[in-house]
DNA sequence: TTATTGGTTCAGTATAAACTGAACCGGAAT
DNA sequence: ATTCCGGTTCAGTTTATACTGAACCAATAA
C-alpha cells in the first residue's frame, strides 16, 4: 500500500466515523472531527486546520467543538506565545464505552420495570416475558463490575 | 393508583417507547406500535386497533408493522372466518437484547482496528490508544458467550 | 488606530425522514 | 354487480436538524 493509499483510507475512515456518528444521533461533523484526531497521525489539529482538512464552515466547527469538549472527549494544549488551540483526543479511561453499554441496560431495565408494575395481570404472558428479560438483563449489568476487576488484575500482572 | 391512572400512565410508556426508538434511529410509530403489544394489558391488537389507539393514518401504520414484521419482533395470528391480523409481540430469545450489545461492540472493534491497522506509528500516543481499547473491548467480547452460558444454567437448577 | 488572528453567534437554507391522506387493490359478502 | 373489509402504495407535506456564511468580537500585532 502506497502512502497515497494509506492516507486515503485514513480519510475514509474519518468519513465512516462521521457516519457512526449520525447514527447515533450526534452530529456527523462531531464524528469526522474524533475521526481525525484519532486516526490521521497528525495527533494535533488546530482549529483552522480542522476547518481545512474537513472543508466545513467555522460556525460548524466552533459548534461541534464545543459539543465535543462538554461531552468530554477532546481537549486542548496552548502553547506559549499563541492563541491558537491545538485539539487532541482524551485518553479517557478505557472503560467508558463499557460502561455506556451498561447504563444502556439499566436504562432498558428501568423501562421494562416500569411496564411491569403497570400491569394489571402480572402474570399474563407479556409481564412473564418482561419479567423474563429483566432478571437476565440484570444479571448481566452485575456482570460488569466483575468483568472489569477480572480484567485490570488480569493486566496488572 | 386508580385504573384510570394506570392506563393513563402506560399510554405514557407507549410513547416513551417511541421516542426511544427514535433515539436508534427507528421510526417513533415503530416504536409505539411495540410499546402497545407490551405495556398495554391488551395483548393482541388488529390493524384498526392500532390505527385507533395511537392515532395514526393507515400507511403509516402498514409501513411501520411490516417493518416490525422484517426485523422479526412482532407476528400475527388470525382467526378462522376472520381476515383481521391479531398482531402480538414475539418472544424472541431472551438474549437477542444483549446480542445487538455484543454485536455493536464487535463493529467498533474492527473498526478502531482498521484506523490502527493504517497509523504509520504504531506506537503513537493514539496508535497505543487504540490498541489498549481494542485488547479490553476483545477481552469483554470474550466473555458474552460465558455468561450466557452461566445464566442458563443458575436458572436450570 | 487599524489590521489580523482565532475564533463565536445566529439567522437562514438545505436536506432528510416521518407521516398523512387519498387512491387503489384483492377477496368476501350482499 | 357492487359494496365492504382490511389493508398497501405512493405522491406530497411537515418537521427536525445539520450546516453555511456573514456579521461580530476580543486579543494581539503592526
Amino acid at each position: 500500500m502506497t502512502e497515497e493509499d494509506r492516507v486515503r483510507k485514513q480519510k475514509a475512515l474519518v468519513e465512516a466515523m462521521g457516519r457512526i456518528y449520525e447514527k447515533e444521533g450526534l452530529q456527523p461533523i462531531s464524528g469526522r472531527i474524533m475521526g481525525l484526531l484519532t486516526i490521521m497521525d497528525k495527533e494535533f489539529f488546530t482549529f483552522d486546520e480542522i476547518v481545512e482538512e474537513l472543508q466545513i464552515s467555522k460556525g460548524s466547527a466552533s459548534n461541534a467543538i464545543k459539543m465535543l469538549e462538554l461531552r468530554n472527549v477532546i481537549e486542548y494544549i496552548t502553547v506559549a506565545g499563541e492563541r491558537k488551540r491545538y485539539f487532541h483526543i482524551k485518553k479517557i479511561d478505557k472503560f467508558t464505552l463499557i460502561d455506556e453499554h451498561k447504563q444502556k441496560l439499566k436504562l432498558t431495565n428501568e423501562f421494562l420495570q416500569s411496564a411491569l408494575e403497570l400491569k394489571s395481570d402480572k402474570n399474563s404472558g407479556n409481564a412473564l416475558f418482561l419479567k423474563d428479560m429483566i432478571d437476565m438483563i440484570d444479571f448481566f449489568i452485575g456482570k460488569f463490575q466483575e468483568f472489569k476487576e477480572e480484567y485490570k488484575s488480569g493486566r496488572e500482572e
